[in-house]
DNA sequence: TTTAGCATGCGAGAT
DNA sequence: GCATGCTAAA
């Protein structure tokens, strides 16, 4: 059933074919410069390669000589090697990266992509071995939970108690481990009020009505097939003579399943990776399938590449100290042949205000050069944060002050509502089936079609077995609606036919006979198409008269996206690389600072770095902790080591005492990471006008003397009776608003949140929002507490204060 | 059908 | 502190 010689990608690249001994004569440029190991990595063609690949060591080049040597070597042609990459951003780099390495551009490397892209190619090719027809459409998130709303809705589950959300993360969760409906582990059997894997088998069987696939199914189908038609796996097995894989330390079970499909057999297959910098596990990625690299594929070639380009001496120390806290590391050593630097600089600040006022201070400092150093200007520094909120006080704080940022990551372009509302839009004149679509738009603007006119919709579609377009023009032509809404769903009924008209090619693609009614000169350019349906619907006009201060930047928004048409030849294929595709990064002139979470920061490098909020509970993350325990930990610590890796010449760490979470005030003590910092290469600094007032005792007044007498005040804590004291952790919560400037306080949150059950049953409690109450159940960090106006709740130990038995409180 | 007003919940986010 | 999502009123 292949449609393997018709394929463009199979036959594109037979350009050169110059003997092999005449193509291993050619010269290398590629190799100069590269160090032994990179060398190495890169000549090791045959069998299975591990390229582990610390921070800054020069990964990508390593990895773009390769295919480079590949090519020049005549191992393989463009068209047989198959590369994979997480992102678009880095298929695109490799693509560019190879090219010029190569000193021309790359024809053919069809199957240079993203796990994704190279899923879709295939499925499209075989879509039939799965049911699906080649022109299945790929649902995004807001598709998938908008579908299994109306499962949930259908199951009568109580939609408010089980969000479709949290339905969808469980069901992408068992995809990312490769787990079809029928395979659903009793463990994973209570899942989403016992009815997930119920509701997982409908859905899948829902996608498949719709002709429709989401992300997970994308590996998953390809999966199938392979497994399942032994001859095709077969050939493509032959076909890609040689496989590389980008981040394998990100790879989840189904991504690792279909390299093994594929690999077996030549088992030339070189994975790029590096395990500490796995930081990805919440979103299904398994450090495991890095670890086990060398059992998995047996006789696989380890290639260490540890030698930094990237930072000085000290920073990358200090995140070697960092690092080396985690067990269970492959274990690399990074070193540099440059200078030392300047010390990874250390400073406590009073609140998150102050801390970005201090940094908005530091960065104009820099601006100008100090401590000897050359200026360093807005765009060499980037501010990396555990979590987005972290951002606002820098946003703040430099709107105030005028320094230029930007931020990213956050609600990216295709993302946003009016884009999804216009592509909605062209997709239901693409594709009139496209229920989904229909749904987002037949009341986007309001055309007074509400709930109930769209369940007489959905109601004729479904006892009729048409889609909704069409259901919707029977309850228009049937009198099954009537008023306002009918005539104007009538007017948009009419105005999609006539948009599909106008689109040219594609009426020609499903019918030749239609052409001749149709005057060639109603046919439009999708550019002109994409406004005139914007028009027409009234969509532009909802935002015109749109009085939010959002309404002018959304009509930018859609300007940009009529724009964005340009580079495609039509709609169809828009909306097909769309669904693929996310960043949309506009540069632009001036020079600003980045403000980023550390996750978006991973494969970046600035020249200064600050890494603000370094305090237990933000970072690491309590949250992580609570749920995956020392896993979760761990994850978080790889995460400290990304960030600190990202500075180039001065890595910059600080913390509050004392933060807004959720809008109520709380004290903060300082992340157990900043223990695990070498003191020899950090610098610790001290916050103007904080400790002016307190003669003497400098060492203890410093925030991270803690690091360097810890033994010590581990016993003084110990004797202080730190785990029995219910008061304790509020007498430290207290102490620490005013007094975080005591070390012994810093230390003794780091062995109190070892001694996590500091309450017991029976004690009496207060918390911020639920008021007082006595604990019933103790297990680990999570209470259960029976609050005496609030109910019983579950909550986490932190965020309970010990009230004593006459009730008084804290605050 | 639309809207205003209160309850709820909160980490990172590619494809 | 803020965004989201539902109930109640217009």
């Amino acid at each position: 059933m292949s449609s393997f010689d018709d394929s463009e990608a199979f036959e594109a690249a037979s350009a050169v074919s110059l003997s092999a001994q005449a193509m291993a004569a050619r010269p290398k440029p590629y190799l100069d410069g590269l160090n032994p190991a990179q060398r190495d990595a890169v000549q090791r063609l045959d069998g299975p390669v591990l390229m582990l690949a610390g921070a800054g060591t020069g990964k990508t080049r390593a990895l773009t000589a390769r295919i480079a040597h590949l090519l020049t070597t005549g191992a393989a042609r463009p068209n047989e090697i198959l590369a994979v990459t997480f992102t678009n951003k880095a298929a695109r780099e490799m693509r560019g990266r190879v090219a010029q390495l190569m000193g021309q551009s790359i024809e053919g490397m069809p199957w240079l992509g993203t796990f994704h892209a190279i899923c879709v190619k295939l499925l499209r090719r075989h879509a039939e071995l799965v049911g699906l027809k080649s022109n299945f459409t790929i649902l995004d998130t807001d598709d998938q939970v908008r579908l299994m709303k109306q499962l949930i809705n259908a199951a009568g589950i109580d939609e408010k108690r089980w969000p479709a959300r949290q339905l969808a993360s469980i069901i992408d969760g068992w995809k990312n481990r490769a787990l079809t409906p029928d395979k659903i582990p009793a463990a994973d059997a209570g899942a989403f009020n016992r009815q997930g894997p119920a509701l997982y088998a409908e859905y899948q069987a829902r996608l498949k009505t719709l002709n429709a696939v989401d992300f997970g199914d994308l590996l998953l189908h390809v999966i199938e097939i392979f497994q399942k038609n032994d001859d095709l796996l077969e050939q493509y097995r032959r076909w890609f003579r040689y496989i590389l894989v980008d981040e394998y330390q990100d790879t989840n079970v189904a991504q690792y399943l279909w390299l093994r499909l594929l690999a077996q057999g030549h088992m030339n297959i070189c994975c790029v990776g590096d395990d500490d910098q796995s930081i990805y596990g919440w979103r299904g990625a398994e450090v495991g399938n890095i670890l086990r690299f060398e059992k998995d594929f047996p006789g696989a070639h380890v290639v260490r590449l540890e030698q930094n380009y990237r930072s000085t001496g000290h920073i990358l120390s200090a995140a070697s100290g960092v690092i080396a806290a985690n067990k269970g590391r492959l274990g690399k050593t990074l070193w540099t042949e440059g200078e030392d630097g300047e010390k990874v600089r250390l400073i406590g600040h009073w609140d998150g205000e102050e801390e970005a006022r201090w940094v908005g201070e530091e960065i104009e400092a820099m601006g100008h050069g100090t401590r000897g150093m050359d200026p360093i200007r807005p765009d060499g520094i980037a501010i990396l944060v555990r979590a987005s909120h972290q951002m606002r006080a820098f946003e703040d704080r430099f709107l105030t002050i005028g320094l230029p940022y930007r931020v990213i990551g956050g609600p990216r372009f295709y993302e946003r509502m009016e884009i999804r509302d216009a592509m909605a839009y062209f997709r239901v004149v693409v594709s009139p089936e496209d229920d989904l679509a229909f749904e987002r738009i037949v009341n986007t603007p309001k055309r007074g079609l509400g709930d109930k006119a769209q369940a007489t919709i959905q109601k004729l579609a479904r006892t009729n077995g048409v889609s909704l377009v069409e259901g919707a023009r029977l309850a228009v032509d049937s009198g099954a609606l009537g008023g306002k809404g009918a005539k104007e769903l009538r007017a948009l009924l009419e105005r999609v036919a006539r948009w599909r008209s106008m689109m040219a090619g594609a009426v020609a693609a499903t019918s030749d006979d239609l052409i001749e009614d149709m005057g060639a000169g109603d046919r439009l350019s999708h550019i002109e198409l994409a406004e005139v349906i914007l028009d027409e619907s009234g969509y532009t006009a909802h935002w015109q008269n749109d009085k939010t201060p959002e309404a002018p930047g959304r009509l930018e928004n859609l300007k940009e996206l009529v724009k964005a048409l340009e580079s495609f030849e039509n709609l169809q294929g828009f909306l097909e690389h769309v669904s693929l595709i996310m960043d949309n990064e506009q540069e632009d002139s001036e020079p600003k600072v980045t403000l980023m979470t550390l996750h978006a920061a991973k494969g970046l490098e600035f020249p200064a770095v600050f890494l603000p909020g370094w305090e237990d509970g933000l970072f690491p993350s309590q949250r992580s902790m609570d749920e995956t325990g020392l896993k979760g930990l761990e994850e978080e610590r790889r995460l400290a080591y990304v960030g600190i890796t990202r500075a180039e010449r001065l890595c910059t760490i600080s913390f509050a005492g004392n933060r807004r979470v959720y809008g109520q005030w709380q004290s903060q003590l300082p992340s157990r990471f900043i223990d695990e910092l070498p003191a020899e290469h950090v610098e610790v600094l001290t916050p103007p006008g904080l400790y002016g007032h307190q003669g003497g005792m400098a060492a203890s007044a410093s925030p991270v003397s803690g690091m360097m007498r810890g033994s010590d005040l581990h016993e003084q804590a110990a004797r202080a009776d730190v785990y029995n004291s219910p008061g304790w952790r509020r007498l430290q919560a207290n102490q620490g608003r005013f007094g975080m400037r005591q070390p012994s306080e810093a230390k003794g949150i780091t062995i109190d949140a070892e001694a996590v059950s500091v309450f017991s049953e029976g004690d009496r409690v207060f918390h911020q929002k639920f008021g007082y109450g006595s604990i019933i159940s103790v297990e680990g960090d999570k209470l259960g507490v029976r609050f005496d106006k609030a109910g019983e709740k579950h909550v986490v130990g932190r965020f309970l204060v010990a009230a004593d038995a006459a009730g008084d409180v804290p605050f």
